[in-house]
DNA sequence: TTGAGATAATAGTAATACTATCATTGTAGA
DNA sequence: TCTACAATGATAGTATTACTATTATCTCAA
């Protein structure tokens, strides 16, 4: 028997669901196998329906546009990863171990998941630290947010921010600790591969120094060292 | 007798020096006001040129593309604020109260600087917000870095990291927290903002709450409160 | 007065970001 | 088995973007 895990998404994310078809499935994938080999900007819809064999009109059909597309991509990945944290700290009781968790699966390369053949995760990982951010660093963000497109990304950085409150409920500033946490696991790791100089795991370039940064700034704040 | 704050900037950041002649110093002031008016993604050549009064190949001759132009004014940004930062620290005695100044010079709106009459400060700040990182988020980051393009971000970054060993000679991660401080003294901004539900200062929009957040973070994990 | 440097005016190209139409295919239900 | 309809493929076309090239003019300094 085979495992299959499907993911619900927004409707305003996409025109006609990907997960749903063969072609809207290998949009999917070759999208992300695109976007890291050309790089967000780069990426058109011309090179991808080549790539899949089929046609820009084609690609049209499930998504409006490159953006929309890389807003799905980013809100597909937030809400694996939600899932991932759920899972993994469901049955942990103390909330600083269950921190030490979500760090761990925030900063580090992940494993392609076979349960999910039409992404590979640690291709989706890179390009969600290169170009993530890009999915609401627009002048239509708030118009976007209506619509729930970041939902995903909220609802992950509320659960954390739980979790930082149950480690210290005095803390005055879980919410923006908890999106400090997620932006700064993938801008370290973007330093450290790119501009090194600008963190201090250049040499070693070793994701378990990141990991060790953030825990000790999260448990420095929450005074649990 | 009029004050002329002249910031000299590497070379290969243009084609022709921008700040030397009334053409450049328009493209600048102006493409700084309409990259905030339609964000980086819709600022075009085209527009900016029938902005000032000029043509497209008037514009290409001062900047390659419009992503170096990017570049060239968040390295003006950030040469800017370093300025700031030694003009505002250099009498300061105490490394703490040093680091504090640095946090509000980062987080806090600025005054438009009348000694730059083309360049409005306090919009740049704005579009630094929001558009500053796609200055490196890119698959050329690297050949970018080689041309030294990143030298005022980093310079900035290596200056605050020596602040913060100033503070705390032990502590471990001053480039990273430094970088840390930099992004979200930004990302706090924006997100208070724009995605509001990201931070805690949601309701106030204050950026006051901004600089208590990043000086009670830095200061616990430099163990000085 | 000459000539170098800067700019304006104009034109043109390849690629991008779409939209529209119509024919074909595959399959689920009557 | 028929049919109907959703999905796709094939093709064409447009406006805009991101450039490059050429030539004429203008200004200022030697």
């Amino acid at each position: 028997m085979e495992l299959q895990l499907q993911i619900k998404m927004n409707e305003k994310l996409f025109l006609r669901n990907p997960e749903k078809t063969e072609l809207g499935r290998k949009i999917l994938l070759h999208s992300i196998q695109l976007i890291y080999k050309y790089g967000f900007e780069s990426f058109t819809f011309k090179k991808l329906a080549e790539e899949i064999g089929s046609t820009e009109a084609g690609v049209y059909r499930y998504f409006e546009n490159k953006h929309r597309l890389l807003i799905y991509i980013a809100a597909w990945y937030w809400t694996w990863l939600q899932y991932r944290v759920v899972v993994s700290t469901g049955n942990i009781e103390d909330p600083v171990v269950k921190l030490k968790k979500v760090i761990i699966l925030l900063a580090t390369v992940v494993e392609d998941d076979v349960r999910t053949s039409y992404v590979n995760e640690n291709v989706l990982h890179q390009i969600i630290i290169a170009e993530g951010t890009k999915a609401y660093l627009t002048k239509h963000v708030s118009e976007d947010n209506k619509d729930q497109l970041f939902k995903p990304y909220k609802d992950l950085c509320a659960k954390i921010g739980d979790i930082i409150l149950e480690c210290n409920p005095e803390y005055q500033y879980p919410k923006s600790l908890s999106s400090t946490i997620i932006e700064m696991a993938h801008f370290q790791n973007f330093f450290m591969n790119n501009l090194p100089s600008l963190t201090d795991f250049g040499i070693t370039k070793d994701e378990s120094a990141i990991v060790s940064f953030l825990e000790d700034l999260v448990f420095s704040a929450l005074k649990k060292v």
